[in-house]
DNA sequence: CCACCGAGGTTTTACGTATAACGTCCGACG
DNA sequence: CGTCGGACGTTATACGTAAAACCTCGGTGG
């Protein structure tokens, strides 16, 4: 039966190395930190390395960690993994991170777009620095009190608590949907917003309704998921009234939450409504007719937010970013149907 | 202009806090660690709390983990972050964690299904154990190399590189699936598999062609995404000879590509095809009609797989669990259409 | 002939924490 | 009256690493 070696098991150190290659421990040390040109010959070197291989030795990441004063790792903060568009984000920091010697931890604030209790506690590991991704504004409290450097991505600029921010230009984002619902005729609007209380909506709120002034437009909030802003869909499509011919959603899921709405209450996308996203997810493209919404470039906001605490932690002081976005015209949008 | 303090920023030490409470050291880290009963008076341990507080003290995390030669975190390995499946694996065993002082790392293998590269050079937090979540085959050689506890979640049992086993009962959810189908008359089919080479996809196929002998069967192996999986669904259902009548995936995702290709080929599902998925992800509720799939216990099998490490290190040898899978019908799927 | 230097190391120290081992004072008991 | 044992702390040490400071020895220039 195979004993898969005591729990504790000791591991060889690099004093186990250092005695079995017949050196100090700071040889041991400086030849695996590669900085022994100069202080020890070739051969020494060489029989060090082949030594600490043959024992299968591993540095102590705690050891070295605590001698240093840092750890080469930060926290990515998101509210939400099973949204995709958080993974893309992590995907660009971490590789952003890789080119640095960088790790990332995920921490995936448990409350969705809630409060995250207490970050540090959680992420056991020892943290050089934070970035925080659409945080909710009162989740954002969580962060105040420690003493680590703080990237915000897609939050208000104008806070000071960060030492950088790297943003999406949502609101570039939102005109653009509007010119193009304005200029295929429609007049007549629903918006079906976020329930999280976030900067980046409220953002797309205020854009929304300058750039709809004179039309009309209502506003109905649903928590980010297909059943819920189906349901707040339908309930807002079937009200008195002019009906809208338009529903602009802040967000791909609640996108297709409208279109399954849509179908219950037998109106065809986009004959007799049109509907369009925000993210450009995968799901954008499942929906049939596919969404219309607006691309995030989700990879490069990550990798833009580490790069910028990269920048941090060096002493510098980056720039505040904003990132440009596109509109993605698809099937979901079309003109107006004449009243 | 707000300073964020200076970057590398003394942080108070337990000794600092020593010095202002008027102790040592030694009394400080008893009462912090909740060890003081009996030792320390209450009143001094209040003080030293007060103290800690005032200062804003903060362990270093460092530190502890290099004296206690553990560092209460795991590193959870899983293919692919935009999968939404492990994103509920990782919520699991995250919930598991906490209830136990443990945080979870998440690493991502970079390349899909492939082979992680370095999992621990990446990682830089120390880590007491691992938990590797339906890895490719060859991917798994990456942690022969590590020392440390080893849990594999959906991988051959039979594999003795593991100090535990957690799977899913996908065998029995295929099972469900061929049934299901038989029932409603089916006799030619068409196995859309994953190209990943995994453990759990090799069951997938072994059970189905068991179960489906004597029938007629094709199979096509695609990546797991939409645009690939509809091609290939595509090239074989316009194929030669006579058309299957259902379509069986090895994941969700498989299936919505196939959905998209029924709707090219002006193909009705379910009326001229039947289609079923595997994981019951939220994308089987996005298409039209709804994907008739097998619930996966998706953050069950994260905790059971976190529980399983703590057993471990904990010394115990805890047994290896199959956890069992539902089959949840819905509209993809419907009477063989009259041949 | 001696001071100096560079090559090739070694000795030593510090990082911050947890805890084992060790004092000290005072009341009580034999 | 001695000493015993809580109550309440303190002192000392170790974890494994990185790196500053130091040592030794043979050659070399003045």
């Amino acid at each position: 039966m195979h004993t898969p070696e005591p729990i504790g098991g000791a591991r060889p150190t690099s004093r186990d190395v250092a005695r079995a290659a017949g050196v100090s421990q700071a040889t041991v040390s400086l030849v695996l930190g590669d900085k022994w040109r100069g202080r020890v010959s070739e051969r020494t070197a060489e029989a060090v390395r082949e030594t600490a291989r043959s024992l299968g030795y591993r540095p102590n990441l705690a050891a070295r960690n605590l001698r240093l004063g840092r750890t080469r790792t930060a926290l990515l903060v998101v509210p939400a993994l099973t949204n995709e568009f958080f993974a893309h984000v992590h995907t660009g920091a971490a590789a952003a991170a890789a080119a640095h010697g960088f790790g990332v931890v995920l921490y995936p604030s448990p409350d969705g777009l809630g409060p995250a209790r207490d970050p540090f506690a959680s992420a056991q590991a020892a943290l050089d620095g934070v970035i925080a991704s659409s945080m909710a504004t009162d989740a954002l409290e969580a962060f105040r009190g420690s003493d680590l450097p703080l990237v915000m991505l897609d939050s208000d600029p104008a806070d000071a608590g960060a030492a950088a921010h790297v943003n999406l230009d949502v609101a570039d984002g939102m005109r653009r949907v509007t010119d193009h619902l304005l200029g295929l005729g429609h007049r007549g609007f629903l918006h079906l917003a976020s329930a999280a209380p976030s900067w980046t909506f409220d953002v797309r709120a205020a854009t929304l309704a300058h750039a709809l002034r004179g039309t009309d437009v209502r506003t109905v909030r649903s928590p980010l998921n297909v059943v819920a802003a189906g349901e707040a869909a339908e309930r807002a499509l079937a009200a008195a009234g002019p009906r809208p011919t338009a529903v602009i959603c802040d967000d791909d899921i609640l996108a297709v939450g409208v279109c399954k709405a849509a179908r219950r209450l037998g109106l065809r996308v986009p004959e007799d409504l049109s509907v369009t996203g925000f993210d450009d997810m995968a799901l954008a493209t499942v929906v049939e007719p596919e969404l219309t919404t607006v691309r995030l470039p989700a990879e490069e906001f990550g990798r833009r937010g580490m790069e910028a605490l990269l920048a941090v932690l060096a002493g510098e002081r980056p720039p505040s970013l904003t990132l440009p976005v596109t509109l993605v015209p698809r099937g979901s949008s079309g003109p107006a149907p004449a009243s």
